[in-house]
DNA sequence: AAAGATTGAATTATCAATCTTG
DNA sequence: CAAGATTGATAATTCAATCTTT
């Protein structure tokens, strides 16, 4: 009984590699940022986007975009980001059903604490494992490309 | 202020490609799975290793490192398919602290029921996204290599 | 005491239903 | 009714503590 056909066995193998690749990387930045004593990957992944955005605030449906979480799942974790004074919701002035998710100083001075940390694993690991990032990222980008094509857009 | 030192501006770039691959391959295969009514790709990478290993059971442990998952997390993962009857928990003659994790022949039936729609979705990225993947793979497997180094082994 | 595995309590994530405004 | 966002109930994940065997 053979579950794993020869015509793709490359895709297979390529597919594994970014399970292995992802999971390794994102347990070894967590560890990295709670040995510091720093919040979890996710917080910043909100507070990045925040922080570059004109007018430091962003639209929960634009932020939903930049962040790996369903809809509801994004609501709970700004309650708790907001909880920790890091950000503040704000009414829309032209749309009084939507909300703002506006980002504090606290917010900005966290970012600044998580990012050397952030990066210093990232480098590390990047710069021992000696691989050419521009080809491996243009393929990376053509994957999530064709993934989300008939997805939800 | 700036968080984004020119250095690695590759590595930053390569590493958020793999995490938008990651989660749009993902959410692209747990749909195609969902929509044929199968569980999730989480059954699938427990099942497998049980169905390929021989005597088809494996130790706790040893299926633990097969999966992106906590040990606890594990054992919940694993009394949920239990109680769908496609595994069972066996005493291990040698080592009475530890338990086998064997494969029913439900399982094995579940893999060639999700084979199909796993492959089906993964060629299909790929193919369109019409990429090497062998220098791919190679960069995974170097990144994920150097990740773990010094972490858990 | 350490290894293998499990459980209880707490945290986090998701689905369906809801509320409000356009 | 559709869009934007939130809430309640439910399910899944994790941490610390536990139990048994080595």
């Amino acid at each position: 009984m053979r579950y794993i056909p020869p015509v793709d066995e490359h895709a297979l193998g390529a597919w594994r590699a970014l399970l292995n690749a992802h999971a390794a990387l994102t347990a070894r930045i967590e560890r990295a940022l709670a040995d510091e004593g720093l919040p979890p990957l996710g917080w910043y992944d909100v507070l990045w986007p925040l922080h570059r955005a004109p007018g430091k605030r962003l639209r929960m449906n634009a932020l939903a975009e930049e962040v790996t979480l369903s809809r509801t799942g994004l609501v709970r974790l700004v309650d708790r980001i907001e909880r920790a004074g890091l950000l503040r919701r704000e009414p829309v002035p032209e749309d009084r059903r939507g909300a703002y998710v506006a980002i504090e100083p606290a917010g900005s001075e966290l970012l600044r604490q998580m990012w050397p940390v952030y990066e210093r694993a990232l480098d590390l690991v990047f710069t021992q494992a000696a691989i050419d990032t521009r080809p491996l990222r243009a393929s990376l980008q053509r994957l999530a490309e064709q993934a989300n094509l008939g997805y939800n857009v």
